[in-house]
DNA sequence: ACTTTCCAATTGTCAGACATTTACTTGCCC
DNA sequence: GGGCAAGTAAATGTCTGACAATTGGAAAGT
């Protein structure tokens, strides 16, 4: 690990990359512990603090995890799916909604990912993954729903599609396309006729899925990825006109 | 922002989350000033390092900025794609390298995501992305190439097809899925009539993109994935028939 | 052998001090 | 009045020392 700090960036920063570099490259494994934080100070010459702030950062990044008491420490964490779920998302939702990334964009990249989950859940998708579909769209369908849920329930439909590739990779790539677009989706207040519609494609989503028809499901993917960006069209139409 | 801290967790944490959410709901915006340390001091009625660990914590998510100076203070940052690349392969690495996911899963995702990006980069990429590619491929039929080198080479000319699609959130998914594998594919030593077999497909892959053939790349593409998982296959077998 | 007590190591938090950076103000000179 | 220089204040960056809280293990006693 380099422990030499030269340039003009901050010293928590560089010991951050310093040991951060070290996990990455391998030189530190899984569930190792780190050099205590005094040991630290040492072996970089900076006070706590500095030290202290390195790890915190680290921490954020869930690379490391710190255990008090006297066995404890800093250990090397195992980055697990759940973790990279949740950061893929906060990362996505913020890369969105500050980037002015328009509505067509977002939507394509969303269906063009989940369309190549498709024919894998088509044939690998189990039968709760299926019910779980099934499930949502029945809640989708029902009256009085309000858009917030409706969304939800979006969400959780598209989820179960794409967990029933039955490829963990693929489920994490995945979640921010699914889940980073909901606040998008509820900027489009869906009509009832607009659910109805959603819901229709919906089942024959799950219908090619249940009878292993990727192509089908494939399909149909594009076609609601060409009417969710038809909605978005009305919706911003409707709010330039009303604004002007 | 919520300014109440009770539960058992760490008070930076417990401040990190609570400036994070306010960053996500939206309550603060890109650009913004936060309080200064001191009045965050005051505000949660904690110390100043406390504060200060929390304020790193979210600089490590590169949800804020801090500038030094009479008129500095920290801001909220606002998320660039370059960021959001960065972590992405950061954590995907992390995430392929600790978890011991088999090379055929990650492959699959890597090619299933890639392919949702072959008939929109055959439909618009520009003339600069086409060159190269093809420049890439003229580099990787160079003999005495290293191991490094080839990889390096191939990780751009799949770069620049996902970046012909032309939508900056399909490339940003899609940075870990390239990127990521790339400590994977080195693995897998090719030997140079293996490398000739890649060529000839990247050959192929660039004719369809260049003649707007948007099935073909995604063949191709098809082609190209079974083929990589049969040489990490034929790699394993290598492997263990020598271990045991 | 078991339980209790104590100890030592380690992280978490706080307070105070000084260093460094930077924008702004003030005052001087022309 | 304008421009330049010095000074000043505000803010983050760093260091030091202290104490609190937690926790595993050692020591002691039964």
């Amino acid at each position: 690990m380099k422990t030499d700090l030269n340039e003009n960036e901050d010293l928590s920063t560089q010991i951050a990359e310093a040991i951060r570099d070290a996990i990455i490259e391998g030189s530190l494994i899984v569930d190792q512990r780190l050099p205590s934080e005094a040991e630290l100070c040492e072996k970089f010459d900076v006070g706590r603090s500095t030290v202290r702030e390195a790890l915190k950062r680290l921490a954020a990044q869930n690379l490391i995890r710190t255990q008090r008491g006297a066995a404890g420490g800093a250990f090397v964490n195992r980055m697990s799916f759940e973790e990279a779920y949740d950061q893929q998302i906060t990362t996505s939702t913020l890369l969105l909604s500050m980037n002015r990334v328009d509505f067509e964009t977002a939507c394509e990249a969303r269906y063009a990912l989940e369309r190549s989950c498709a024919p894998l859940s088509a044939q690998r998708r189990t039968a709760d993954q299926l019910a779980t579909m099934r499930a949502e769209i029945h809640r989708q369908s029902q009256p009085g729903l309000t858009d917030e849920a409706f969304c939800a329930s979006d969400v959780a439909f598209h989820r179960a599609l794409v967990d029933g590739a039955g490829n963990p990779v693929l489920s994490y790539q995945l979640a921010g396309a699914v889940e980073a677009m909901q606040p998008l989706m509820n900027m489009i207040t869906y009509t009832q006729r607009d659910r109805e519609r959603i819901v229709g494609l919906h089942t024959r989503l799950a219908d090619a899925i249940e009878g292993q028809d990727g192509d089908g499901a494939d399909n149909t993917l594009s076609e609601l990825a060409e009417y969710t960006i038809e909605l978005g069209r009305r919706r911003l139409a409707v709010k330039q006109s009303s604004s002007v």
